[in-house]
DNA sequence: TGTACATCAGTGAACGCGCGTTCACTGATGTAC
DNA sequence: TGTACATCAGTGAACGCGCGTTCACTGATGTAC
């Protein structure tokens, strides 16, 4: 396999996209991706500046898999009452959340693992998205926003609720997956998790649209 | 300063702690820690069977300076009526959580750094308290649980939502502090943050204990 | 109180490892004529 | 269509680094008599 002109850029992400998926981000190490993708190891100094260029390559990917993931759930859920569905999105984004990154622990790592790693260069908060993108290209954050409007449009959460409630569901879902995944709750058996799950989205819930009638 | 027979251990648990602070988790090297301790680098082997067990002791520490953040807004909470004691003592104790997170972020990161390090040997959800233990010796997850007692007792909670109560609680604070740590949240500005912060533990409690009357 | 001695906390040198990055190169590719 | 040539993607060797850990040791400490 020669990797003259082309895909050798493409080859070494997925390679190290592998390699964080069966080790973890710091499981990434330039010279083994080199390996096993059977080229010699300065062979990616062609395609990324360094080390970080490449991780950087595999945590977009890696976000844009987390992101799938949810639009995957998404568009599964077939309800036309508008207030149900709205509701039943905003279940389904958040049970993707956490299935996806206790599913792939190195994917979900790396994806986060980008930031401030130079403290004195803080990054974006969340990157403007092009203007002309389609709606495949929303990042995980999008997602959620699309949801939470929904339920603004659909008269179940006030206008006001709107921006906390974005925040709120994002640390819910990042801290509940991360305490599972490196912390004090690693361990707890799947089907106590996925139940505690539920019980806590639907204590989210209650928190932004109240009781339901 | 001769560290014969005594001080050596806790001194380089000391070391290793204001390394963690300046340099986060990676930063606990060995070899340094002894360096800035003025000893030998395997001075260090006569007290710590290896590298890791060096680094749980610092993470114990950093685990109970947290509580000790914790308990100290506890106790500065001065309100006679008990519903609104506790409901208090509630958003107190997630402010402690957020802060301290914020403001030690290297000792935040070796507190949680420890878990699951060998994925073959998961850790144990929460290792049960001795039971003659004072208060002081309780964790931060114990102390959120107990703030939770209270808002049963008082009647603001039902006693079938205290449990995932704790898990929604935990994961808010851990997710908004990692989010803003090391997540697409690194730079949003202080004030900023503290007003989500206070917006998003409101959603919470009204998830928990609905409007207040 | 003085001395002999066992203990064991700390030392200094060394091992083996693998990393990220740089250097001068080579040889396949694709283009200009 | 054929050939000369410039480009630049990939090579192999080397550099410098710092790590965790082990080895055989030394010398301060505290105790038994």
């Amino acid at each position: 396999m020669s990797y003259h002109h082309g895909n050798l850029r493409a080859a070494l992400i997925e390679t190290a996209a592998q390699l964080a998926r069966s080790k973890g981000a710091d499981g990434v190490v330039l010279r083994e991706v080199a390996r096993q993708t059977g080229v010699s190891h300065n062979a990616a100094y062609r395609h990324f500046a360094d080390r970080e260029e490449l991780m950087t390559a595999v945590a977009d990917q890696a976000m844009a898999g987390l992101a799938a993931a949810m639009r995957r759930r998404m568009s599964a859920v077939d309800v036309p009452d508008p207030r149900e569905r709205a509701v039943l999105l905003l279940s389904e984004v958040g049970h993707a959340y956490v299935e996806f990154a206790l599913a792939e622990p190195g994917l979900f790592e790396i994806a986060f693992a980008v930031y401030s790693v130079d403290p004195s260069a803080p990054a974006e908060i969340e990157p403007a998205a092009d203007p002309s993108s389609t709606s495949d290209d929303l990042g995980p954050y999008d997602l959620l926003g699309q949801v939470l409007d929904d339920l603004v449009t659909v008269g179940l959460l006030t206008p006001e609720r709107r921006d906390p409630a974005q925040i709120l569901c994002w640390s819910t879902v990042h801290g509940f997956s991360v305490l599972h995944l490196r912390g004090p709750l690693y361990g707890v058996p799947a089907t106590e998790r996925e139940q505690s799950l539920t019980a806590m989205l639907a204590l989210v819930l209650r928190g932004l649209v109240g009781d339901l009638d």
